[in-house]
DNA sequence: TTCTTGACCTTGAGTAACTCTAGGCGGGTA
DNA sequence: TACCCGCCTAGAGTTACTCAAGGTCAAGAA
């Protein structure tokens, strides 16, 4: 499929895509005859993953060392399971940091409750 | 008091206060004889609301709008109400996608011990 | 057949939100 | 006196996109 498509499928956008490749985190996208680019659905699951890494928090230099681990095959996948677990970690702590919030804003929206009442 | 102490009560960095306050988004900070930014305590609990939002993704702009309704006084209090209450909504979305990493990554996880035993 | 539209391409500039560096001031300590 | 420390400003650098300009190519309308 193109990258529309992909896009579309990922979550990611086309310009989002294109910069990813650029940076070395899509392994093995082809390219057409006509010199556009071709994904695989194997290519359209990795930029699922990349999507959701992303949107949690995982920064660019995480995900081009696990996208290398990736190209290089099987036996890096140990390596590839400490990076999701590590970020497993993170996810924890982010969801610690809403509920910290949320209780922030329940508190502050009690205080505005009494001056409105 | 002075900037690092208001800095490590409320989470924020230094440089970060010192750009929140040329960005707007702290009114009333005051400076001593020698220049130096002096923090109430009422500063550092806005810093440390600051901190939350941001830190749960509240976008600059808004943080600049709620700031700036909150210089003008309580009869903003509505308005503010209401850019927390959308923010409480960001946060359920936030821990939704949480909740599908976490999955995605259960899954990747699962899939990885297959290939290492 | 020519024209237009639409999806794709590249390169490079722009943006958000910091983060860091360079260079300078003034107060306290060895 | 010399030095260090925390503060100051202005401006450059960083991360991760995001958008704009200008160009190719194929397919359908006039």
């Amino acid at each position: 499929m193109r990258i529309s498509e992909a896009a579309s499928r990922s979550g990611l956008k086309v310009d989002t895509i294109r910069f990813y490749e650029a940076e070395g985190l899509i392994p093995n996208v082809t390219r057409g005859p006509d010199g556009q680019r071709r994904f695989s659905s194997e290519n359209v699951d990795w930029l699922t993953l990349l999507y959701w890494l992303r949107k949690t928090g995982m920064p660019m230099k995480v995900m081009q060392r696990f996208a290398a681990l990736y190209a290089q095959g099987d036996e890096t996948i140990p390596d590839r399971k400490d990076i999701l677990l590590d970020h497993s970690r993170l996810l924890a702590k982010r969801r610690e940091a809403l509920d910290r919030c949320e209780e922030i804003l329940a508190r502050k929206l009690k205080i505005y409750e009494k001056y409105l009442r």
